[in-house]
DNA sequence: AATCATGAAACATCGAGAGTTACGTTACTG
DNA sequence: CAGTAACGTAACTCTCGATGTTTCATGATT
């Protein structure tokens, strides 16, 4: 995966934690995404802090949601995992000399910024509990495919 | 640097390749860039090819730009450039089977898609003209503020 | 005490832009 | 026509951050 995959990972395993009944380990999640249970703890580790799930030790531990999803905004999920770098493409140099290039930063960054603050406002005003909605309605429609089949 | 600045080098090269009398050398828009010859040669290369700007070799060759300014709009410049990747977060799993996934890949996708929308948008409105007209304005305030202090 | 889980450090892997070296080709110059 | 200046291109290396892996320590349950 050349892209940074962890707000992405990170709505898929939430969604899940609150779909399961008591705490799921790393190892669980992992093989849930398809990745490794160290990789699990290291992105959790912020929504932790955050105060979006909480973790357990020991006998029956693992991960537990501390909110519910209606109360979880995709940009909290981004926020905890430290505002990543959203764009792969920027500045050459972000304070240059020569006037053009300041031209051209100023240009681009505007642009730049706009498309972030689009971006963020989506991100707030979704919440998990839409992307859980919708995954409801998925599932019913799966499970109407299936039954037309039958 | 850790983002992709080819955009923004070109759109620097570009003005001033507008503003230089005859071909100007990969070598010296290396040195403009801070970067090197070879560099600036592979990535001419796909504004060569869009028509954007022409190479000759031997003595007295270089680069020299093949429309003006003003018929170039910095999505032309983006897309020469093989329109690079925008994000530097995506999707954990493009296709995923999982219904929960599936919803949060369409969320995410939305969102991005509209962000990528909208910056394409603002490439396409903002000429090259644009930029080297607001590098004069900026010149003209850099040449004022040193006339104040003499 | 044994086991199961997280916490965390240390290191390897990977991809893409960037940088570098080297050599071939083309075109002008004297 | 030899020399030189410039692009064209292949084939590397370097860098950086996300990702993956190994290992050990710590805490909680049985």
């Amino acid at each position: 995966m050349q892209l940074d995959g962890r707000l992405s990972r990170m709505l898929h395993l939430l969604i899940h934690l609150d779909r399961a009944e008591g705490p799921m380990t790393s190892e669980a999640a992992a093989a849930m995404l398809g990745t490794n249970a160290v990789v699990v703890r290291r992105t959790l580790a912020g929504l932790r802090e955050a105060g979006i799930v909480r973790s357990t030790k020991g006998h029956a531990g693992g991960w537990t949601l501390s909110r519910p999803l209606d109360d979880l905004r995709m940009l909290d999920v981004y926020k905890a995992l430290g505002e990543p770098r959203i764009f792969a493409i920027g500045l050459a140099d972000p304070a240059p000399q020569c006037l053009v290039e300041q031209a051209v930063n100023a240009s681009m960054s505007e642009a730049l910024h706009r498309a972030e603050r689009l971006l963020v406002e989506q991100l707030s005003t979704i919440t998990l509990g839409d992307i859980a909605a919708d995954f409801d309605r998925r599932l019913r429609g799966h499970l109407e495919g299936r039954a037309e089949h039958a």
